[in-house]
DNA sequence: TAAAAGTTTCAAAAAATATTGAAAATAATA
DNA sequence: TATTATTTTCAATATTTTTTGAAACTTTTA
């Protein structure tokens, strides 16, 4: 296969996974070019590339910003802004969680906290409160999961225990 | 609190969440609400607690039975159909996570491994393949990680496991 | 087997989300 | 400081996704 092919196939692919996670499209296109292309990319460059608008290439490159995953570069002698994605892929899907845990999981945390002080007067309630505490458990769970693995991989106990539970 | 107002609050923050997640709202509301009542609804019954059209109930029961945590009941002497949710909680996040990773995960990881077989002459094509490389391993990673906690929870080995991560 | 009860389907409408493009703002140079 | 280059903003537009509702279909009962 040659690079354009495989560079527009991967670009696309990780644009569909990123729609049915809840990511604008965009927004993840920007941020696989950025990730496979060695060098500091400018607006103009993203637009070509992409076929998309400045509009549209600046408000996506202000989010990737927003969640630490997308760089401003300074070329020296260049009067224009360039963007490069973080490099260490680990640590990069560490920020992603991180960020969908404060943004979203936490949140709901949040709500699950507060609706479980329902008075337990019928039954209907007190079995509401048992699953909303179950719900509460397992995504506190999950949550941390995330967090500590992806902090923790390249980590030599991490891979141990990973090996071992798969 | 009152109940009806903890539900409410309950149904309205899981649809959040869902959106955010690229999971129909109205979907993740019937799914909540199913969740946390003790017996099973009929189709009437989620139309008026959740003020949706029957075209739309009927719709999402069918997604959320494809999903596996969602089952029709039949009542004797009663002609219409009746729906609960998945009672263990742990049960129904392991069959969620599945069914996004074969859906979701599964064909990108496809897509990665294709892809990385371009044409390694230049050093771009290189730098390419690297990435994607490491982005496979990632995926992976936590695809793997997520079935098998989720698998394994309940169990006291993965509680051991977590707590040491933790 | 005809009527009634219940369910599914899907084209059209509504709602939500993403994108454009041009004007306004900002920054860099002469 | 005026001119030019670059970036940002956001109302308008386009696209995508969800929801409705009524007709078609299926199942049950009389």
């Amino acid at each position: 296969m040659r690079l354009e092919e495989a560079k527009k196939r991967f670009i696309d692919s990780w644009g569909a996974l990123a729609t049915q996670w809840g990511i604008n499209k965009t927004m993840a296109q920007i941020h696989a070019l950025l990730m496979i292309t060695p060098e500091a990319l400018s607006v103009e460059d993203i637009m070509e590339e992409l076929h998309i608008s400045r509009g549209n290439v600046s408000m996506n490159l202000r989010e990737l910003m927003n969640w630490g995953i997308v760089f401003k570069e300074f070329k020296s002698g260049e009067r224009k802004d360039y963007f490069s994605s973080e490099r260490d892929t680990v640590e990069m899907a560490r920020k992603i969680a991180i960020e969908r845990s404060r943004r979203e999981i936490k949140p709901v945390l949040r709500v699950l906290g507060d609706v479980k002080k329902v008075d337990e007067s019928s039954n209907e309630a007190k079995f509401f409160s048992e699953k909303v505490d179950e719900l509460e458990d397992l995504i506190e769970m999950a949550d941390q999961t995330i967090e500590k693995v992806t902090s923790m991989s390249g980590n030599w106990f991490t891979k141990i225990v990973l090996k071992i539970i798969k």
